[in-house]
DNA sequence: AAATGTGAATTATTTCACAGCC
DNA sequence: GGCTGTGAAATAATTCACATTT
């Protein structure tokens, strides 16, 4: 059992889109759709969705497509959407309050539980029904409310200290915003967004554009 | 002459990385360096570092290495860096007025000019020296401006339009955090920044080690 | 001896194309 | 006829391995 073959690590980002754009459809009251339609309301090919799809099983029909809310409630427990998990914010500066202010997360599961800052002028302070608390807290605090996720919003040279607490506490996937690579145990998932260099990205496709470089 | 070969998009992304690592080096007066101690520095391989930088030019030494003020120069030009560009900020909800506070980007040659937002109540405030306007004069202030990127904050439902009119302003890259894709003309770059599908990618994983799906 | 630069091999991901099913 | 599911082909990205340079 569990003959699951390897899969794109896109495969599970793109699952969540499909999810999503379900749930539109389903509030449109559309039963049924056929991968190609799906795919082109996201700017995906059906194939894409189709193969996508694959991995998991199989859950459409031939000739009529997939049955909208059928196929919702199959990627909503394959997405780990039916369940919730406890999320905690480490630096609570700009990007850090805007997470602990953005409602969003509930509706996707994530319950956001904690908030630590290093700054002790912010300890002791609310925001948004939460208290911020020290570093130290930690650890203690992932374990108290059973904390498995975690989002890193501290300044890059404070990271990987608070990566490896966080990861001695027991949490078991980090959101990092911070601009470096965190080292962490295989067992622990990490997702890296730095926002800058998005932004960065855009800036060299700028230069590009109006002619720098190129070998 | 411009015979660049096909380069991963990915490594630009990377290059930025690289980037960051050599202004760390230059300011601990390390002088040279190895591609293979660069890419150790930053959790990558000397192969993929020697590969990134082989799209654009050579810039090593046989037995030596990199020097690193002159890499770092290198990549400033190829990257873009050594120009300023004018970004405009859409809507200046909790993610918006975070990167609007957000200090960094003049750092990284990227100047925020302006901000807009539809909420009435907004129009008018001052924030981080910006005074926030309708987005109905979005047009007149790109021009005036001159902003050739922008950074999309508002709601999934009014992205699509705020794109539409940022590209008719003559706007070249765009920066979106919405969750939906854009559509825009070739010649138009968007990057795409989902932060609760990167969270929710995170909460896969934990289902998935916790034991669900499967094909 | 040490490290670059780069074709060739490998691995990963997407797209094609079509047999089979409703 | 329309559409799924999936091997096979194509494309993209990474890693290997080594000839070459200092």
């Amino acid at each position: 059992m569990n003959n699951k073959k390897k899969m794109p690590t896109s495969t599970i980002s793109r699952l969540f889109i499909y999810f999503r754009e379900l749930d539109k459809l389903e509030k449109l009251s559309i039963r049924t759709i056929s991968s190609s339609e799906l795919g082109e309301r996201v700017n995906l090919s059906g194939t894409q969705v189709r193969k996508d799809l694959g991995y998991f099983g199989q859950f459409g029909v031939s000739g009529s497509g997939y049955d909208v809310s059928e196929l919702k409630e199959v990627l909503k427990k394959i997405l780990g959407k039916d369940k919730v998990w406890n999320v905690a914010i480490v630096g609570v500066g700009h990007l850090g309050s805007a997470l602990l202010a953005y409602s969003g997360f509930d509706r996707h599961g994530l319950n956001i539980v904690a908030a630590f800052d290093a700054d002790p002028k912010k300890i002791g302070k609310n925001f948004a029904n939460i208290t911020i608390r020290s570093i130290e807290d930690i650890k203690q605090e992932v374990k108290k409310k059973k904390i498995s996720l975690s989002i890193i919003t501290v300044p890059g040279n404070r990271a990987q200290e608070v990566a490896d607490v966080l990861v001695g506490s027991g949490v078991e996937s980090i959101l990092n915003f911070a601009p470096i690579s965190l080292n962490v145990p295989d067992n622990v998932k990490v997702k890296e967004v730095d926002l800058s260099r998005e932004l960065e990205t855009l800036s060299y496709f700028l230069a590009d554009k109006n002619g720098n470089n190129k070998k």
